[in-house]
DNA sequence: AATAAACTTAGAATTATTCTAAAAAAGGCT
DNA sequence: AGCCTTTTTTAGAATAATTCTAAGTTTATT
């Protein structure tokens, strides 16, 4: 195992060559890029993978909650290298998405009517907007 | 205009015959269903149209505000009777789709670390998991 | 009624994603 | 190391939801 490549473990994920470089690109790419943008990224490197070695990889990663998919509306799915919980704010100016955070202390069922004892498994917030 | 077609308006918005009867089957279907699904409820009716029509009827009562969008995943787009602000809860036992409602006087920037000024024109909730 | 604009339609086109079946790689075992 | 099993990668085909196109129809406007 090289040295730079501990911070590319997943627990309970084997990291073949193909997942560590689909997981070192996400990780390097912060604009939540599609699972095409990285099969380019992947197409400049050293070793170049198919297309669907990509979504392959993106969805183990996805699947070991190491990563996280974001879809807004119908677009192509993106991936975000953030795997804390958070939201996702579309920025209608420049349509870029940006991460979103909790405010510290606050959670989901403050603000939602959920039957008592939901159990929540995951959730996917989007905002569309403008900054000021 | 027929008597029960009052309800059947939105403003800013011409309620063709193909319109109003999408309206009108969205309205009698609280499940959520696909475009697919009411071109089949379509077709039962009296006077079917295409699937098209189907898709160009939803995106203009959806940017009239009369209905609203869910996208889970990739799964394809449902449809929603509600126009009010809300989110969706996707039963993961039962694989159906309800409405949840925001807890009287609060809001999402309650929540979430927002930019001041920030200007929200949508947003899109969806939570996975089980009902106790 | 004539003209223009908006809407519907059938079918083709698009495209992100998944599937298939075969080859390659990795891990375990002796 | 060599053999066997399982997992992963791969190229290309297949899928399917949605959008597009261009022609026909309806509705509104003059």
């Amino acid at each position: 195992m090289k040295a730079n490549d501990q911070q590319l473990q997943v627990p309970g994920l084997r990291m073949t060559k193909q997942r560590k470089e689909v997981y070192r690109a996400l990780m390097e790419n912060a604009d939540h890029p599609t699972a095409s943008e990285l099969y380019e990224t992947m197409q400049k490197s050293n070793d170049p993978m198919s297309l669907a070695t990509v979504y392959n990889c993106l969805e183990a990663l996805v699947e070991h909650d190491a990563i996280k998919q974001v879809n807004v509306d119908r677009n192509p799915t993106r991936y975000c290298q953030n795997a804390a919980q958070h939201g996702h704010f579309h920025d209608q100016n420049t349509g870029t998405i940006h991460d979103i955070n909790f405010k510290p202390g606050t959670q989901l069922t403050d603000i939602l009517d959920l039957p008592e004892g939901t159990e929540i498994t995951d959730f996917e917030i989007t905002i569309k907007g403008r900054l000021p």
